[in-house]
DNA sequence: TCAAAAGTGTTTAGTTTACACCCATGC
DNA sequence: GCATGGGTGTAAACTAAACACTTTTGA
C-alpha cells in the first residue's frame, strides 16, 4: 500500500484582555490567497525538522512578533473541505497573553496583525471561526479549574483585575466578598505593595505564586472557582 | 519556500474493564518493522480522503475487529525522534468500550490483538507509553466531569459496578452510601429490573439516560464526581 | 443457616451563598 | 467634600462526609 503524506499546518488563538477587560483574539489580515485580504488566525505549514509547538511557535513570532506566552495545544481539525486547495489537517494551539507586554509587529507573511474584539469581525477565513469557538469553550473550562487566568494579566494585578477576568471571559458576575475570600484562601497570590496614584483607594497588589501552587496540588489541593448555578445568562 | 508534507498517523488507546473491574489496553503485537513482534497500540497512516476519526475507526477495526465505540481525540504528538523512520506525527484517539460486548478478531495487519491488563506489559513500542499515560490522566479528570464512565458498562448495570469502575480508574475507595445517594440524586438513571440467579440479595439494575442528561446540562447541571480530599493515596 | 452483596437514614462538618456599610485616595 | 473603587463579617442554606445495621437471595 502507497502511505501518503499530508499537509500541516497549524493554527493560533491567542487571547489577550483589553483595557476594557473584555476579550480580545489576535488575528491577521491575509496577504495570499485563497481567502486574501480577509481575518485569519496567525499560522502557517509545519516544517521538516520542528515540531508542532516549534511549528506554532515561529509562525506566531513571524506574523506578529508575538513570542514568550503560554501555549497549550487545542485540537486537531481534520475536515476534507476545510481548505479550498486541498485536504489540509491543522493542528490548533491556544494561547493566553498579557496584551500590553507583547506589541505587534507584523511582518512579512501577514499585512496586518491586529487585537480584535470577540464577535467583531464578520468572517474569517477556513473554518477558524470553528476553532475560535472551540477555543473559547475550552478557556472558560479551563478557566475554571486551572490557575491559567493570570497568563492574561501583568505580573502584579489587583483583586478586581483578577475578578473582571473570571466576569468577563465566564459571561457572569461574581459576588466580590465570596471572589475574594475564596481566592485568598487558596493562600497562592501574594500580596506584594499597593496602588499609587488612583483616584480612589488604592488597592493591594498581588502576583501569583507558582511555586506554592505547585507545592499544593502535590498534597491534593484543587483549584476551582464554582459560578453560581441558576444565573448563567447574566452579564 | 517549499511546503513540506508530512507523515501522519493515527494511534488508539482503548479502555476496557475486566470482570474483575480492571482497567484493560487494547494492545495489538506489531507484525511488521520497525517493533516487529512487540506491543502496541492499533493504529495506522491517515489515508487521502479520510478525515482523523474515520481512519482511527477505520485502524481499530482492521487491526482488532473492535467497532462502534465511543472515541474522542487526545491529543497531537510530534516529537521529531518518536518514530526510527522519520517524523510521523500522531494523532491520539481514546476509546471506551463494554468489553464483553466488542469481540476481538485481529485480521491482517497485526498479528495479534488482546486486551492487556494496565501495566502488565513490559514495553510498548514508539512512544506509545507516554500516549497511554496522557489517556490514563484524560479518563481519570474526565471521569469525574463527565458522565463517559456508562460507555465501559453494559448498558444495564447495577449501582455497585458502576462505583468498582470508579474505585478502579479513580485508584480510591467511596463510600458506598454516599455515591448511591449523589449518583441517585442527579436523575439520570433510570432503575429497569433486578439481577436473577445470584447467591445473594438481587441488586437492581439501571440504564443512564442521556436524553435526560442532555436536557439536564442545558439548564446548567453539571455531572461531579466528588473525591474525598485526603485519601488520594488509597486502594 | 450461612455467605455474600444490596440497600438504607441521620448527624456533623464544611462550603457556598447572599447581603450592606465604612475606608482611603485624587481631584 | 465628593466621586470612585477598595475592603470587610456574618448568618442561612446547602452539600459532603462519616457512620452500622437489616434485607434478600442461592447454595
Amino acid at each position: 500500500m502507497q502511505i501518503t503524506k499530508h499537509f500541516l499546518s497549524v493554527d493560533l488563538v491567542v487571547f489577550g484582555l483589553d483595557k476594557q477587560d473584555d476579550l480580545r483574539i489576535l488575528l491577521v489580515k491575509r496577504a495570499l490567497q485563497p481567502y486574501k485580504d480577509e481575518w485569519a488566525l496567525p499560522g502557517g505549514f509545519v516544517r521538516d525538522g520542528e515540531n508542532l509547538e516549534q511549528a506554532a511557535r515561529r509562525e506566531l513570532m513571524e506574523e506578529t512578533g508575538v513570542r514568550d506566552l503560554f501555549l497549550e495545544q487545542l485540537y486537531t481539525f481534520s475536515t476534507l473541505e476545510r481548505d479550498p486547495r486541498g485536504q489540509v489537517i491543522t493542528v490548533a494551539y491556544y494561547g493566553l497573553v498579557n496584551l500590553k507586554q507583547h506589541p505587534l509587529q507584523a511582518a512579512t507573511d501577514a499585512a496586518d496583525a491586529q487585537w480584535i474584539t470577540l464577535g467583531a469581525w464578520s468572517q474569517l477565513a477556513f473554518d477558524h471561526q470553528k476553532i475560535i469557538d472551540v477555543a473559547l469553550q475550552r478557556l472558560n473550562s479551563k478557566l475554571r479549574y486551572q490557575p491559567i487566568g493570570f497568563e492574561l494579566l501583568p505580573p502584579k494585578f489587583t483583586l478586581t483585575a483578577l475578578q473582571n477576568l473570571y466576569e468577563s471571559i465566564l459571561g457572569q458576575n461574581l459576588n466580590r466578598r465570596n471572589f475574594r475570600s475564596k481566592i485568598l484562601k487558596m493562600g497562592i497570590l501574594i500580596q506584594v505593595e499597593r496602588q499609587k496614584d488612583v483616584a480612589h483607594r488604592p488597592a493591594f497588589l498581588y502576583r501569583f505564586d507558582r511555586e506554592r501552587y505547585k507545592k499544593l496540588t502535590e498534597k491534593g489541593f484543587e483549584f476551582a472557582i464554582s459560578v453560581p448555578k441558576d444565573k448563567k445568562n447574566e452579564a
